[in-house]
DNA sequence: TTGAAAGCGGTACCAT
DNA sequence: ATGGTACCGCTTTCAA
């Protein structure tokens, strides 16, 4: 590999000057900068990223911990935040939390340890490894006071599945509760439950040990075991939706009319599914969009308007749930 | 954040020899080391791995490029490269190629720019960019020789896929092809080709514009409209399987009876489709692990059997085919 | 067994 | 407009 002082012999320069063309600083004479220019494409020169990463103590490297890289709903995530980065010429190192404290602590030292110029977060199980960090930190997918984040109301989400199910119909609702440890689920869950309070329904709930595909099915099979009355399910997210309906149409359920299932997230397959999947979007990919967005902001010290920005999420239906006859 | 002087220092020794005593080489005295540990506890001080790696040239980073992180089999790639890196200390960076020689050129140089080990490659465009490399590469999910490789058998999937869905008495059958600049995928349609034209059977072929979702369900429309009296589908992936599954049932064809599907990779949610979708399985995770545990031994110069690395591709019978009749 | 010092490849200050 | 050089934090000779 070429190195700085290599180009700075070829054009018959100090390396200062070298440095100040790379970056655009100070003065450098048009015919020096040509001649540097030259240098560079004929020993096809790059500049070492580590050793200006050393002197600067900032890297151009950020920093995504993801909680799990299999729930399709994350990698959407990581599309947005790529794709916004890419264009400002930051790279990712993606880090998989795998909801374990020490994983994740494990990649926040990575990430420090490699000079990362900003941390963007979608797994945050315990704040304190947050909390002394120099560089930007933005959460995305859920919040954490002070922290700048960019989430979806999961509190909202969770009563707009409710409200839709009930106003379709459900009467005896089955609310599926993410795993404990997973905050996110745990807001929609709530926001469902205060609606499901409300409302002049039957419901009961069940607690899923994880996302995981397999625990999915299992417990889609446990609640037609011990609810087998239920007309409607508030899955804890597409996943798990996506193994109850399995499951009930395997069990010969009519979709929707004998059980209506609402799903959370939206990921690419729900349309996939069939029947397709009603279920609350959450806007995965501009979420994603939106914290690279905002990092790059805290990261220039750029003035911001909104730290917590927060992200629509809707019902989209389709057909796990019934039409609604009345209007509006 | 503590640097080594500053520990040094506390100690009451020199840099070097904290040098010594983090890396375990040359001799320390027991006391010494003692005092030193003592010193980096009460510091909390963690290496600058920056510094490290500008000196050695060479980081604890692997590069790992992946064609596209939304198709849920990169990311169970992933996360058995991931597995296996972690356990040896190594963290990941993860590109996203998008298919795009550009991109995955400007990845390939940010690994290099950032002195990564070694690379594991699941999108390799063009063979020139992985030529003058000086760091260990591992080719991942198909092969480029001189290259050393993991891989599963295109061909012979491709083969088995045509070979089951003729055996359980398609006729008529439409073969998916994806992408053209996608390899892999090119693997499997030969393999499928060359065993359809060996059987007794009518068949057409339709090629992919892309392995996005959306693709995917404008190919399954336009399947049935070119196509109506196909009655054995052989898709390109899982994703286009469970497009032309979506679609088919929405045009109350009744599955496996009228049509059998049969899909590729069996990514995480083909069981979970309804019905569940019969498929050839890639062991994603498993290539992953292989692949890591190659480039680690690559990287420790350690003696390799075998550098190209065959995983076997396996005939998932799930409900989208028909059972057969005879024994055998 | 330990320490001084020369790098690794850049950046930026200060002269010129 | 350009060059000399100290420095970023660590590793590794080499000498003591």
């Amino acid at each position: 590999m070429a190195t700085i002082r290599d180009v700075a012999r070829k054009a018959g320069v100090s390396v200062a000057t070298v440095s100040r063309a790379l970056n655009d600083k100070g003065y450098v004479h048009e015919d020096t900068r040509k001649a540097i220019n030259e240098a560079i494409k004929e020993l096809n020169y790059k500049p070492n990223e580590v050793a200006r990463s050393l002197y600067k103590k900032k890297s151009r490297l950020i920093g995504l911990l993801l909680p799990d890289i299999r729930n399709p709903f994350f990698p959407e995530l990581a599309r947005g935040v790529e794709d916004i980065m890419q264009e400002s010429g930051y790279r990712l190192i993606i880090g998989n939390a795998d909801e374990k404290p020490e994983k994740e602590n494990d990649y926040i030292q990575t990430f420090i340890q490699n000079n990362v110029i900003g941390i963007i977060s979608a797994s945050h199980t315990e704040k304190k490894h947050y909390k002394h960090l120099t560089c930007p930190v933005v959460f995305l997918d859920r919040t954490s006071e002070p922290f700048p984040s960019v989430y979806a109301d999961g509190l909202t989400g969770g009563k707009m599945a409710a409200r839709e199910i009930i106003r379709r119909g459900s009467k005896r609702i089955t609310l599926l509760r993410g795993p404990i440890e997973v905050k996110t689920a745990q807001d929609r869950f709530k926001g469902a439950l205060d609606e499901l309070c409300q409302a002049n329904v039957d419901f009961n709930v069940m607690t899923m040990a994880s996302f995981a595909y397999q625990d999915a099915s299992k417990c889609a099979k446990e609640i037609f075991e011990k609810y087998p009355d239920t007309d409607g399910v508030i899955a804890s997210n597409d996943i798990a939706a996506a193994a109850i309906l399995h499951e009930a149409i395997r069990k010969g359920k009519s979709i929707p009319n004998d059980l209506q299932i609402v799903g959370y997230d939206d990921i690419p397959l729900s349309g996939l599914l069939f029947p397709p999947l009603s279920t609350i979007k959450q806007p995965a990919y501009e979420m994603g969009r939106e914290a690279a967005k905002l990092l790059i902001k805290l990261i220039n010290n750029e003035p911001i308007q909104n730290r917590m920005i927060q992200m629509p999420v809707t019902f989209i239906e389709r057909q796990t749930t019934r039409k609604v006859e009345e209007n509006g």
